[in-house]
DNA sequence: CTAATATTGAACACTATGTATTATAATTTT
DNA sequence: AAAATTATAATACATAGTGTTCAATATTAG
């Protein structure tokens, strides 16, 4: 790729991140974002079709990452379908929020994260489900497979939410046994 | 209050329902809605400062209907707040989603639909935190209180969103089965 | 070096917002 | 019933943002 093309590419991601930590995604404006890029008006739009594609694509980019790779505490790189207990991919998955990379937080915070939060219950979907064995709770209750895929996602995600507006004063593994209680797959 | 201003208000709140029902939010113009409530443009601006104010006080007002009042079998008025054990409570409130008066399920499975959600789940804390004992899990499981209300909240708005995605087929009773399920309640 | 490609900057048509003004109609007040 | 108040209508307007176009310029890759 040209090397321009990943300059400019590069610098309407940050100026967007920026913004975003700013003010809420309806209240930023193409002609900001030009602006804080310091690139000029016709390039964004060879670039992105929309100021939604941007965030879309962004949101594609950061879960990518997440859900493909994830790092355990020996700053060795570990597939996260590679774990196979639900505690440790939650805790993957935790880490990965804790550390805040790419600023992805302000993303989830912010009011106007609808787009956002679809990929990240979509991203989960489909872990959940490549890992049936792992989530599927044990007691016989009753529940349609599709609901408790969806219960399970939404769960963690509203769990997510709850730890960073309360400024994630709790550990990881401590999140991770509040959501693993009320989705039924403590330990205890 | 004036006649005129109770059709003229009337008539906004009906268009933008008409609206929301069938495009985002945030796709819905000011015009649109003037146009087929068939009202001056600056009438309009006379009732609501903004959008955002017509959807925040149609919010208010969907609400207080539904957590104010709720109708039985036999159609006599009951307050909610009369309810004793948590299925009841539940079923009412299904009930009247079921019923969807208002058309308020054109809100709630609209993208955009970020101030809704924060009322309906508003209100659910505020029905919950009024009825401690009832809503509190039995088991010894070491949540903070907090994270409780939180996670039973956001469930039941989820498990309501996911009954509309489905086109409700399962009856209230069922719903409120997987509902106090998830939640740890259900008797079995 | 050269050809291809990315960026710039300015101008443009378009759409939507929110305001202002004047005239008219409906409702209250006296 | 007449007068005073209030709500609405119709139109025009300033402002701001969107997405496009195009010629000129700069950068890159082969």
């Amino acid at each position: 790729m040209d090397r321009r093309q990943k300059k400019t590419r590069e610098s309407i991601f940050k100026a967007f991140i920026d913004l975003l930590s700013k003010k809420h995604f309806n209240q930023i404006t193409v002609s900001e974002i030009v602006e804080r890029a310091d690139i000029g008006r016709a390039t964004f739009y060879d670039h992105f079709e929309t100021k939604d594609f941007l965030l879309k694509e962004l949101c594609e980019e950061l879960f990518c990452h997440i859900f493909d790779t994830t790092i355990d505490g020996n700053s060795n790189h570990k597939h996260i379908f590679e774990c196979n207990a639900p505690s440790s991919v939650v805790l993957h998955l935790l880490e990965h929020f804790q550390r805040n990379d790419n600023n992805i937080l302000e993303l989830l915070t912010c009011e106007n994260n609808a787009i956002f939060l679809r990929y990240f219950k979509e991203n989960l979907k489909i872990l959940i489900q490549k890992k049936p064995d792992i989530f599927q709770n044990k007691k016989e209750n009753g529940l349609p497979y599709e609901f408790w895929i969806e219960f399970v996602s939404s769960t963690f995600v509203e769990t997510v939410k709850w730890w960073i507006n309360n400024k994630m004063k709790e550990s990881p593994e401590t999140i991770s046994n509040y959501f693993l209680t009320v989705i039924q797959l403590s330990d205890k």
